[in-house]
DNA sequence: AAAAAAC
C-alpha cells in the first residue's frame, strides 16, 4: 500500500490527513487519488469501507482554491444522513487548508441553510430535491462547480433519482470533472453514467467476491409467522453491542421496532416517514452507543459508517442483491470482523441463490437456534458479566457486605444465586407482526446478462414523463445531447 | 416492487 505522501499533495492537505489517523492509501484510494488529481472523469469501484469517500474528497480538497469563495464542488447522495456524514468527513480533509464543506439536504430549515450557505462554503454535499430547491430559489450557484461527484453512484443513477440528476447537470458547467463512486455498479448504469462523464477512467478493486471477506454470511430459514421469535433468540445468544436491523417497508420497521421495545431491548426505528429531527436524533443515539439495536429500511442500508457495528440483521430478504451487499457492507469495515444473518422464508430461498450469484459468495444455512442456545447465551453473558466486573476490581466496597453473607451461607449457593439475579429473564409474550408478501425479486437483470431489463431512452426515463416539477428549466434536456 | 428524495 502507498504512503499518503506519495500523492504530491500539500502540506495542509497531508496534515489533515495524518490529524485524521490515516496512515497508508486504502487500494482504491492509491488508484483514484491520482487520477482524479490529473483532472480525470472516473468510475470508482471498491468494497464497502474501504475509503471512498477520502478517494474523492483529498483530491477536490487539494484542487480547490480556498481564497475562492464559491462552490468548487458538488457531491449528491441518496439518503440525508450520508449528505451530514460526508459533508463531516470532508470538513476533516479539508480543516487545515481551510475548505469548507455545508451539508444541504431536505427536513432542515431551509432558512438555516440560507444562512450557513453565506458562509460561502467550497463544496457542499446535498441530497437532489433541496439542492433543487436552492437552485430555484437562486441560493445556490453552481455556475463555478469544477467537480461533482455522484456518490453510491449507482443509487443515483437509478430510477427515482436520475432525472433529479440530469436537472442538477444542467446547471453545471460542461467544462467539470465527474467522479462516481459505489461498491456496486450494475453494468447498464454504467452505460448509462458514461452519457454525461467525460471519458472516464474505470477503476475497479477486484475482488472475487463483492462483499467484504472478513464478515461471515448465514442465512436461517424460518417461516415468517417465527421470524421475531427466531431473531429475539439469535439476539439474546449473540447479545451484540450495536446491530442493525433491516426491514423491507417502513411499516415493518415500526412493527419491529415496536415489539423489540416491548420485550425490552434497546431499540430505536429508523426510516424515511420520521421527521428529520428524530432521524438524527436516533443516529446521534445509536453512534454514542445508547442504542443497541437500529431498525431501519434500506435508508441504512447505503454509506453509513458508524464504528462497531457487530451485526447485521436482515430480518427481510433485501429488495435486490446490490441492497444486500450495502445493507451487510454496514459491518466488516476497515477491516475488523462482522457478522451478517439473513431471514429467508421457504418461499423466498430462490432470492438467495439470486444474491449468491451476484455476489460469487455462498451463504452459509445456519440452524434455527434452540432456546437451550439462548439459555445457555444468557448464562456466558451472566458469567462474562461477573468476570468482568473482577477484571475491573472496582467491587471493593461491596466486600464487607460479601464476608457478611458468606458467613451465614456457602460460596456457591451465593455465587448461584448472583448469577440467576444477572441472567436476563426474556419475556416471551408472543408478539405477531403483519406478514409480508413473499418477495418476488427480478430475475432477469441478475441471471442473463445478455438481456436485462432496463429498457431507458437517452434521457433516462422510461415511457412518458412524470414529476415534470423536476425536469429541465430549459424545458429540453441537455442531458445525452453532450458530444464525448 | 419498496425506499429514497422538496415544500
Amino acid at each position: 500500500m502507498a504512503a499518503f505522501n506519495e500523492f504530491g499533495l500539500t502540506g495542509p492537505v497531508i496534515r489533515s490527513i495524518n490529524n485524521m489517523g490515516f496512515e497508508e492509501a486504502t487500494p482504491i484510494q492509491e488508484r483514484a487519488i491520482p487520477v482524479a488529481l490529473s483532472g480525470q472523469d472516473l468510475i470508482g469501484q471498491a468494497h464497502t469501507g474501504t475509503g471512498k469517500t477520502a478517494a474523492f474528497g483529498i483530491p477536490m480538497v487539494e484542487f480547490f482554491d480556498v481564497d475562492h469563495e464559491q462552490i468548487q464542488g458538488v457531491v449528491l447522495t441518496p439518503t440525508r444522513e450520508l449528505a451530514i456524514q460526508v459533508a463531516e468527513e470532508l470538513n476533516k480533509i479539508g480543516q487545515f487548508k481551510g475548505i469548507r464543506a455545508l451539508p444541504i439536504y431536505g427536513g432542515q430549515d431551509i432558512t438555516r441553510q440560507i444562512r450557513a450557505l453565506k458562509n460561502r462554503p467550497h463544496i457542499i454535499v446535498a441530497t437532489p430535491g433541496r439542492l433543487m430547491d436552492h437552485m430555484r430559489r437562486k441560493t445556490v450557484r453552481l455556475n463555478q462547480v469544477r467537480i461533482v461527484v455522484l456518490d453510491e453512484a449507482d443509487e443515483m443513477l437509478n430510477m427515482g433519482f436520475v432525472e433529479d440528476i440530469e436537472t442538477i447537470l444542467t446547471e453545471v458547467p460542461e467544462e467539470r470533472q465527474t467522479l462516481l463512486f459505489s461498491a456496486t455498479m450494475p453494468g447498464p448504469i454504467q452505460a448509462l453514467a458514461r452519457r454525461f462523464m467525460r471519458n472516464p477512467e474505470v477503476i475497479r478493486i477486484e475482488g472475487k467476491q463483492v462483499t467484504v471477506a472478513n464478515t461471515e454470511q448465514s442465512y436461517i430459514e424460518v417461516e415468517e409467522r417465527q421470524k421475531f421469535d427466531v431473531f429475539c433468540r439469535l439476539l439474546d445468544i449473540q447479545s451484540p453491542d450495536r446491530s442493525i436491523v433491516f426491514g423491507r417497508t417502513k411499516r415493518r420497521v415500526d412493527e419491529l421496532f415496536d415489539a423489540l421495545t416491548k420485550r425490552g431491548y434497546s431499540a430505536e426505528a429508523l426510516h424515511g416517514d420520521l421527521a428529520q429531527s428524530k432521524r438524527d436524533l436516533v443516529m446521534r443515539r445509536f453512534k454514542e452507543g445508547t442504542i443497541e439495536v437500529l431498525v431501519a429500511t434500506d435508508v441504512a442500508a447505503r454509506g453509513l459508517d458508524i464504528s462497531d457495528v457487530t451485526h447485521i440483521y436482515n430480518f427481510d430478504v433485501p429488495q435486490d442483491p446490490e441492497s444486500y451487499v450495502h445493507r451487510i457492507g454496514r459491518t466488516g469495515r476497515a477491516g475488523k470482523p462482522g457478522v451478517a444473518i439473513t431471514f429467508v422464508t421457504p418461499r423466498e430461498i430462490y432470492q438467495l441463490r439470486v444474491i449468491e450469484n451476484m455476489t460469487r459468495k455462498k451463504i452459509a444455512r445456519m440452524p434455527v437456534p434452540t432456546i437451550k442456545e439462548v439459555i445457555e447465551g444468557q448464562q456466558r453473558l451472566a458469567v462474562d458479566q461477573l468476570l468482568q466486573a473482577v477484571e475491573n476490581g472496582d467491587a471493593g466496597n461491596y466486600k464487607t457486605l460479601a464476608e457478611g453473607l458468606l458467613e451465614d451461607n456457602d460460596a456457591v449457593t451465593l455465587l448461584s444465586a448472583a448469577l440467576k439475579v444477572l441472567t436476563k429473564e426474556t419475556d416471551r409474550t408472543p408478539v405477531t407482526l403483519t406478514e409480508e408478501r413473499p418477495l418476488r425479486m427480478r430475475q432477469d437483470k441478475y441471471l442473463s446478462p445478455g438481456k436485462r431489463g432496463y429498457s431507458r431512452n437517452a434521457s433516462g426515463k422510461k415511457g412518458p414523463a412524470r414529476n415534470s416539477g423536476h425536469s429541465s428549466p430549459r424545458g429540453k434536456s441537455r442531458f445525452g445531447s453532450r458530444s464525448y
